[in-house]
DNA sequence: CGACTTTGACCCGCGC
DNA sequence: GCGCGGGTCAAAGTCG
């Protein structure tokens, strides 16, 4: 923005030196001594040049212009959305609560179908009430926004919640090893687990692993690896990497904690990424009387985590198990399953990427599937093993959006409806955990865009700044959602040892802003 | 030589 | 109490 007002601002001085040298050689019109020829071959030369870079300038300025009024449309827009959602608020918490409760008292499953991929194959299941998994997924959890004015024992429940590894063992362990952490809290831990399809032994996510243990586990011949983060010592992440025992080329990869650490900023997409999919799934777990055995899946497509480096090469859509010793029955385990990939043509962010070229080919997958989708490690209430995973009664949330949602998505960014974050607004706004994944999906997009620097990167970025920001200052406000939860996640443990140790590795400013909202208002009319 | 991997031993929780 | 299985440790080996 102020790139811009600078260039206006310089346009200015370049017309009047123009002008003056359009003067002055109105005036050297006249006859004059020969020499002076060389003089005003020199002049004209330069009032060519000078005339060539006011034209660039002018169309440059044109072009930024109208990249300053669609952003300022779009946050216009945002802010309208916002509040009237914010008016709205109260009555829909209430309706919601009375829809949650059917009026027979039976006790509906609680499912949540985070299905951000385009399957429809777990149609066949969804049916059976006894086929339909638990997970409590909580939207109005009572988990509250970390604010710096929050204590940091909050923030340290909240840490030690989400990054507590390994569960209880640990607690014995470390005092032979002598890490301090807090391993207060047993309950409230998450796993996600990421397939892909890969042919490398690991996924190349950004970060830095150091294995420290393998195993055969039982009822797959593959062995699991274990491997801990060496960003930095003392991190609390963990990882298992194991290959499915049907199709080996699909590669398992759970992720437990979150990093302690500036991540670097190729490995944001996959921590923001899992780390909201497992705020998600706190989000449940923590207000649930009955949850702590959850198991979701979020189905991304391949491409959403632009970190990584896998190759996808089925467009089938399959459905596996997990082995039942990487979807634990005893931790709440999110599953972004990313191996069923799409044809680019069928992709609607690619489409995208004609008019935005610097956007990678990064797709929001979201379903298409009107119906309640259930995640592949649920099946049929066993694992392919054998092994029980017993389900909890539980109450239906079905963040899976229709084709509508994708139409006006394409048809926002197409120009021929309301604009895009007008869209986004909406579908967001409607569900605050969802949020939190948009707002990694976003980062990730937004994150790899090929050239920075150049004018459509930077316009991506704005795009994703307005976007972000909007969605956690939404979350400041209601202070129940989870994706500013897991951007103080992200950023909880380094508040313990300095507030601008996260910046580096966050580039956008909504990470920032996230904590000083006043400032939005501020930094977007400028 | 340091960082990383391998691998057998060990610890611990859980189910029977 | 016992055995099983998951997870971790740590010494030895490997690699750059």
């Amino acid at each position: 923005m102020e790139v811009l007002l600078m260039k206006m601002q310089t346009s200015d001085p370049n017309k009047s030196e123009i002008g003056r040298k359009l003067q002055q050689n109105a005036d050297l019109n006249s006859p004059s001594p020969c020499h002076e020829d060389l003089v005003d071959r020199k002049e004209e030369d330069e009032l060519e040049s000078a005339k060539a870079e006011m034209g660039e300038v002018k169309e440059e300025n044109e072009r930024l212009k109208k990249m300053l009024e669609k952003i300022q449309e779009n946050y216009k827009s945002l802010q309208s959305s916002f509040n009237e959602i914010l008016q709205q608020g109260a009555t829909k918490k209430s309706t919601s609560s009375l829809v949650s409760s059917s009026p027979d008292n039976v006790p509906e499953p609680e499912l949540v179908s985070l299905s951000l991929g385009r399957s429809s194959s777990m149609e066949s299941i969804k049916d059976d009430p006894e086929l339909k998994p638990s997970l409590t997924l909580r939207l109005d959890s009572n988990s509250r926004l970390s604010t710096p004015g929050n204590s940091s024992e909050d923030q340290q429940k909240e840490d030690g919640a989400a990054e507590t590894w390994p569960p209880s063992k640990i607690q014995k362990r470390t005092t032979r090893n002598g890490d301090g952490e807090d391993q207060q809290n047993h309950v409230k831990r998450a796993r996600v687990s990421v397939r892909t399809r890969c042919d490398a032994p690991t996924m190349n996510d950004g970060c830095q692993w150091r294995k420290y243990g393998q195993k055969i586990s039982k009822g797959n011949p593959c062995p699991r690896a274990y491997y801990r983060c060496t960003v930095a010592p003392g991190c609390p992440v963990r990882k298992q990497v194991q290959r499915c025992a049907e199709d080996t080329s699909i590669l398992i990869t759970t992720y437990e904690g979150n990093h302690n650490h500036p991540l670097p900023f190729s490995a944001m997409a996959i921590a923001s990424t899992t780390a909201a999919a497992a705020s998600m799934l706190l989000s449940g777990s923590s207000t649930s009387q009955q949850g702590l055995n959850s198991t979701a899946t979020a189905k991304l497509s391949n491409q959403v985590l632009n970190g990584f480096n896998f190759n996808p090469h089925d467009n089938s859509t399959r459905q596996f198990y997990l082995p039942n010793s990487t979807s634990s029955p005893s931790l709440p385990t999110i599953t972004l399953d990313l191996t069923s990939s799409q044809p680019p043509s069928s992709n609607y962010f690619n489409r995208f990427s004609s008019n935005f070229p610097s956007f990678p080919s990064t797709s929001l997958n979201f379903s298409s599937s009107e119906s309640n989708i259930l995640p592949a490690v649920w099946g049929n209430g066993y694992s392919r093993y054998g092994a029980q995973v017993p389900y909890y009664q539980t109450r239906t949330v079905d963040l899976s959006l229709g084709k509508e949602f994708q139409d006006q998505i394409y048809q926002s960014f197409s120009g021929n409806n309301q604009s895009l974050t007008e869209t986004l607004t909406k579908v967001i706004t409607s569900d605050p955990s969802f949020r939190s994944v948009i707002a990694a999906a976003i980062s990730s997009m937004v994150c790899s865009s090929a050239k920075p620097g150049d004018p459509a990167d930077q316009k991506a970025e704005k795009f994703g700044q307005n976007l972000m920001q909007a969605i956690i200052s939404q979350d400041g406000k209601d202070q129940s959602s989870c994706s500013s939860r897991y951007c103080n996640g992200l950023a909880s443990s380094t508040s313990q040892t300095g507030s601008s140790l996260l910046q580096p590795s966050f580039p956008f400013p909504i990470f920032n802003s996230a904590f000083k909202p006043d400032s939005d208002d501020k930094e977007l009319n400028n």
